[in-house]
DNA sequence: CTAGGTGCAAAAGGTTTGCGGTTAA
DNA sequence: TTAACCGCAAACCTTTTGCACCTAG
């Protein structure tokens, strides 16, 4: 993927430099379907992103985005993210982070961690766990929700 | 749910003193189902919870064990733990805590937390968002594999 | 008595897979 | 050149739902 993806570097977000992505093939649906999700920072479904690159190119199948998000999460390109029991959404955003799930919207966003190392600290780990990943999801209300229900009391 | 259910001050969890449930309505199979969650650390899946309930009530159907947990999630009697794509999961443990999904054996099981509120704390959530819940997953391997993977070196 | 629960079977909905033709490297 | 990928359709699997009967409160 390394140098056939155009301009990463003008998303937002703080990639990693792409380095290495093993044999992952490039081919033109993998590669709009990752400036697909490079471009947006609502972490759409596979289906969302199956609409959004069917404009560019119709005869893309769903089945196809389904298994290029796939080679593309065991690639470590993009991340998977699970949510409830809604259809898995996907995020280029590699570096750690939390998710916001507005419980009025629906939408997650992406929170940033202050001390991420000191995360695993707030935990009793028995002794011998090998920690890989911390996966931490906010349930809540986001900023704009919170101000439409305060200016519209029930 | 509260009076009906046997002796739940036997199951190691820190559990409330499981007040009001609202309009639940206790029965055989609801009994059966929430005993069998208390009854396991593992986290079973609704048809791992199938198999064992039908050992005592033969004429039980998957779907009423997936009717009656999710009355039980909704009612906060127990918990939905989502993890990757797999089948959710259910836990009786309504204390806050966060789970290890070993990657090696694949099993879950509850972690303690040191300081529960100070984990948002770490969060730089933008102003006027609302906290309700935090989720944690911590994916890594545990004490049992990462042992004997030290004694089996690949 | 009756609102709500159960069991069954069928449907729903997200995701995966088999296959013949195509293509990136 | 060829292993890997694409598009299509069918399969898969977890979960939900409609319905007739039953039961907890």
């Amino acid at each position: 993927m390394s140098e056939t993806v155009d301009s990463p570097a003008s998303n937002v977000h703080p990639l990693e430099p792409m380095a290495d992505f093993g044999d992952f093939r490039m081919t033109p649906q993998r590669r709009k379907i990752y400036e697909t999700i490079m471009s947006r920072s609502d972490h759409p479904s596979a289906s969302e992103v199956f609409l959004e690159v069917k404009d560019a190119m119709p005869s893309i199948s769903l089945a196809t985005v389904y298994n290029c998000l796939d080679a593309m999460t065991q690639s470590g390109v993009v991340r998977q993210v699970n949510l409830n029991r809604e259809p898995s959404r996907y995020c280029a955003n590699l570096a750690d982070h939390a998710h916001l799930l507005c419980q009025v919207c629906g939408q997650v966003s992406d929170v940033p961690l202050k001390a991420p190392d000191r995360l695993a600290q707030a935990l009793e780990l028995p002794d011998g766990t090998e920690v890989s990943h911390l996966d931490l999801t906010v349930r809540g209300v986001c900023n704009a929700c919170a101000q439409e229900s305060a200016a519209t009391p029930s």
